[in-house]
DNA sequence: AATTTCACG
DNA sequence: ACGTACGTGAAATTA
């Protein structure tokens, strides 16, 4: 039985949730806060994400605890650097999903992001076919999977797993995604055409992914890189708008010789440790970068947020 | 040294 | 018949 409702599975599940955020995060921590600065430091690889994403090592601070009650316990011990001080967080709102939007020019997608219709509720709507003032909080969870599932390639038996349902009813369901959003279905097998063609994937600025598998005979491999020719350019462009977005807010914090400083990033998030005088300025200033990085033909949204730390600045 | 598990977007 | 969601890093376990 594989019943997870079961003592104790639930027991297992709870220990390893406590033992991963005990070992990874709370017994080493607070051995890397410098002696000099008092502050943990880390350091971004800018070539190490095959998508042109930065990575975080020494420690890897892009996957600190968020999910879980406990995991929220950790993130509040993220806190500026003194009582004149506030976490600022500034993250794009549905990078990836908009950037397919604007990329395949789907029309359904397009008018839904503009007109601010909520994106899994569309999708919803499309897919189970009723009205958006109809869709079910269950049904925009599955359309939620649903979309994840689009930018990452997707196939009956994946989404079969996730949603628990029988392949048959997956792959109805991936008919009903395309039918709804036909110029996504057209985006992706452009997508991997022009990779087979190129042999790699391109993001908006022109960074590269190659692709040695996309025309191999191992069918494994082969459809492995078709699902990276689709997800390479959606992922490397958004990290190609973050970065575009971070050049830009660093040369203006330089100019404005403001006291607040950018501390981190983890791949559609900014984190400042923001003066509170400054704090009207900078979020202006920091939404109008961020949305306007790459003109793209869809309207970027960003949520920023303000608090005595990590987890409140959410 | 390779694999597994699990933290994040 | 096969094997299946994209991108990472760290710690523990296996070999």
């Amino acid at each position: 039985m594989l019943r997870v409702e079961h003592e104790i599975a639930r027991k297992i599940l709870d220990y390893r949730e406590l033992i991963k955020l005990k070992n990874t995060y709370v017994d080493v921590l607070p051995t890397l806060i410098s002696k000099r600065t008092g502050r943990i430091h880390t350091s971004f690889n800018q070539a190490v994400a095959a998508t042109g994403r930065l990575s975080s090592v020494n420690p890897n601070l892009q996957n600190i605890p968020i999910r879980t009650p406990r995991g929220q316990e950790i993130r509040k011990a993220f806190v500026p650097r003194g009582p004149e001080f506030l976490i600022m967080s500034a993250d794009y709102s549905q990078i990836e999903l908009r950037i397919m939007a604007a990329f395949s020019g789907d029309k359904t997608m397009l008018d839904a992001f503009n007109n601010g219709v909520d994106i899994h509720t569309q999708t919803a709507s499309k897919v189970f076919h009723v009205g958006l003032d109809e869709v079910t909080s269950d049904m925009r969870r599955k359309a939620k999977t649903i979309n994840f599932g689009i930018i990452y390639g997707i196939s009956s038996f994946g989404l079969s797993q996730r949603l628990k349902i029988p392949r048959k009813e997956a792959a109805q369901i991936i008919e009903e995604y395309f039918a709804g959003f036909p110029a996504v279905k057209d985006y992706i097998d452009q997508c991997i055409e022009k990779a087979r063609g190129f042999g790699y994937a391109e993001t908006i600025l022109g960074r590269r992914r190659y692709l040695r598998d996309i025309n191999s005979r191992n069918q494994t491999d082969r459809m492995f890189a078709e699902r990276n020719a689709v997800n390479a350019p959606i992922q490397g462009s958004a990290a190609d708008m973050l970065k575009i977005a971070m050049i830009r807010i660093h040369e203006f914090m330089l100019q404005e010789r403001l006291k607040s400083k950018m501390i981190l990033t983890v791949h559609d998030e900014l984190v400042f440790d923001a003066h509170r005088d400054e704090i009207e300025f900078l979020s202006v200033r920091v939404d109008d970068i961020m949305k306007n990085a790459i003109p793209m033909a869809v309207r970027m949204e960003t949520g920023i947020g303000v608090g005595e730390n990590w987890l409140l600045a959410h």
